[in-house]
RNA sequence: GCGCCCGUAGCUCAGCUGGAUAGAGCGCCGGACUUCGAAUCCGUAGGUCGAGAGUUCGAAUCUCUCCGGGCGUACCA
């Protein structure tokens, strides 16, 4: 599989294709709008946003319009008497528009002639691999953080969901013209960071028979004797002697190190790369903190109570104040994720989107509030939920709760399934809802998922292309094949579904769901084997050969460009 | 209690800013390989969209109430 550059998306070439979409879309809105202007109780009457809509089934035409429903109150009249009217005021286009059709109760439907789709076909593959790409983002810089999860242990399963919605996204949108960076935030500072020091610093003792005991709510997991032995393995021993502190302010770098090795391999595994990855750390040491706090004092958004530093969120709808420093004196997480959240905006990221875990669902408001109160659009800030993911095994649910102690490993669980499968199971379902993970279900179903339906489709095209190939048929030059033989329903379906493809991108860019695309494979796959089975693309008909190797070839195309959004491999083979 | 997510086919889920006969996949049942890959295809069955009310020409979609599930709700991270 050969992945697609995403680096230059902001020189996309213009050619047939995009001035065939634009148009297509705004023309049929435009000679709509014509036809209403002819119309003298139509005048000053008020239309909606969108003229044009893309009917659910293609008995429908392939585009529709519902504005003599929507305007029917308005002036009084049938919705079928007016769009009688407007389509008798609609200037024809036979080239490209086949036939409109007016249905009860009043709908406007456009057939688009043959001609158009053989026309926009061969714009697909002019694009070829940029196909897809649009210029929504203008280039705007957005900043993207996922997973970052504490290091003070290995990732699990709701990591490897937040890996897969992340890295998905971050292709779409790369793919429709942001400027996209991808990060991964390090909690190595705090309370936390000194319990797993401890922790790891009592195994360490007790590996070599000395009895510490652990720190009162340390961690406990095989890890914890794990790193503990590695250190032991390479240092001999040799810290036992230093003092406590010493020993502590030692571990703590090589504990982060051993930890965070082992996340990013586990994320290299999962073919995940990151352009950033911030230290909290480098926050407390700089001033960060204590000027945030004195921006939020001056804005007078801080007062004391009890001790304690308190931030008043409630001022910005949260339900309760934040506190920001403890009563003995710590800056809390909330402060030093203010901190970081300010970082961001001053790195004059446009947009800055983070991927939360579902614990971190009640702190949405409270981060929001607090980048308005020093001055930021709260609405340049997309705080998403990736909601849990409940694993069932052998028909029951094992929770993945770390107060629960159940963990499975994102290694061990990719190790199970695999990354394509995983991948694709977790852009399955809308990131916003919970996710029911089977995984006896994906292994033992391996062979009929739809993974391996749309990789198959993907590599039975690469196997009809190499048998064309040896027998040397369809060489002709690509604008000397006449697309016109391509007349069947099952070709014409099939180049229809092609064209929706950049809809598709867009709309998974504007929800930030990558939900769409998987879906939209699928369909694409299932529109392909038929295809396959009803019609040959390598025959003693040169020309036909031709034309259809043209359209095998798009499908390739777009499975190729949508799995690769989706961090998800094409095989030639399987 | 309050906040958020979710109740759609046996199971897991789509259904975009309201629209035309509510869709997939899996599972079940019955068929198809001398032809570019059968990890495929073809066919059948399966629904009072949790309940009720409201707005609308029109509601799975928007509003309210209720029922039922999940998560969150710290001077923790």
């Amino acid at each position: 599989m050969r992945p697609i550059e995403y680096q230059n998306h902001t020189r996309i070439k213009e050619n047939h294709y995009d001035r065939a979409k634009e148009f297509m879309r705004d023309y049929l809105t435009k000679l709509l709008l014509q036809g209403i202007h002819r119309i003298d109780y139509m005048k000053g009457v008020s239309l909606p946003h969108s003229l044009i809509e893309r009917p659910k089934t293609d008995m429908h035409g392939d585009y529709a319009s519902s504005i003599a429903l929507a305007v029917a109150r308005q002036v009084k009249r049938s919705p079928q008497n007016i769009a009688r009217d407007i389509v008798a005021h609609l200037p024809s286009d036979p080239k490209w528009i086949d036939q409109v059709d007016i249905v009860a109760p009043g709908f406007i439907n456009f057939r688009l002639t043959k001609q158009w789709l053989w026309h926009a076909l061969r714009g697909i593959l002019e694009e070829g691999s940029v196909y897809g790409r649009a210029h929504l983002g203008g280039g705007k810089k957005v900043q993207l953080e996922f997973v970052s999860a504490n290091p003070t242990g290995p990732l699990n399963v709701v990591s490897a969901r937040a890996a897969a919605v992340g890295d998905a996204l971050a292709h779409i949108l790369t793919s429709v013209g942001y400027r996209v960076e991808r990060e991964y935030y390090v909690n190595d500072a705090g309370r936390q960071m000194d319990l797993l020091v401890a922790s790891v610093d009592a195994a360490y003792h007790r590996l070599q028979g000395i009895d510490v005991s652990p720190p009162e709510g340390g961690y406990h997991g095989d890890y914890i004797e794990g790193v503990a032995r590695r250190i032991l393995d390479e240092d001999n021993g040799k810290y036992v002697n230093m003092t406590p502190p010493e020993r502590q302010a030692t571990f703590r770098d090589l504990v982060l190190e051993k930890i965070l090795d082992n996340q990013r391999e586990c994320l290299k595994r999962f073919r995940l790369r990151y352009d950033v990855w911030f230290r909290e750390q480098e926050l407390r040491e700089s001033d960060a903190l204590d000027d945030v706090l004195s921006r939020l004092r001056d804005g007078g958004y801080v007062y004391e109570n009890d001790g304690a530093t308190w931030f008043r969120s409630t001022g910005f709808g949260d339900e309760k104040d934040r506190v920001l420093v403890t009563s003995d004196g710590h800056p809390t997480y909330f402060l030093s994720d203010i901190a970081y959240h300010r970082n961001k905006f001053e790195r004059g990221f446009e947009w800055i989107i983070d991927l939360w875990g579902p614990d971190h669902h009640g702190h949405i408001t409270r981060m929001k509030a607090a980048m308005e109160a020093l001055g930021y659009d709260p609405g340049a800030l997309e705080l998403r939920i990736v909601q849990q993911v409940n694993l069932l095994q052998a028909g029951e649910k094992a929770k993945m709760s770390k107060r629960e102690g159940r963990l499975v490993s994102m290694e061990a669980f990719i190790e199970e399934v695999g990354v394509d499968v995983a991948r694709f199971f977790f852009l399955m379902r809308k990131t916003s809802a919970h996710l029911d993970f089977d995984i006896d279900l994906a292994k033992r179903q391996s062979e009929e998922n739809p993974v391996y339906y749309i990789q198959y489709a993907h590599a039975r095209i690469c196997s009809i292309l190499r048998h064309a190939d040896e027998s040397e048929a369809g060489t002709a030059r690509a604008e000397d094949v006449s697309m016109t033989l391509l007349d069947t329903e099952e070709e014409l379906t099939l180049v229809k579904r092609l064209l929706m493809y950049p809809e598709v991108i867009e709309r998974c860019a504007a929800s930030l769901e990558p939900q769409g695309l998987t879906a939209y494979l699928q369909e694409v796959a299932s529109d392909f084997h038929p295809f396959y089975h009803r019609h040959r693309v390598v025959t003693e008909n040169g020309d036909l050969t031709a034309a259809r190797l043209m359209l095998v070839e798009a499908v390739k195309l777009v499975l190729r460009n949508g799995l690769s959004l989706l961090g998800i491999s094409a095989p030639e083979k399987m």
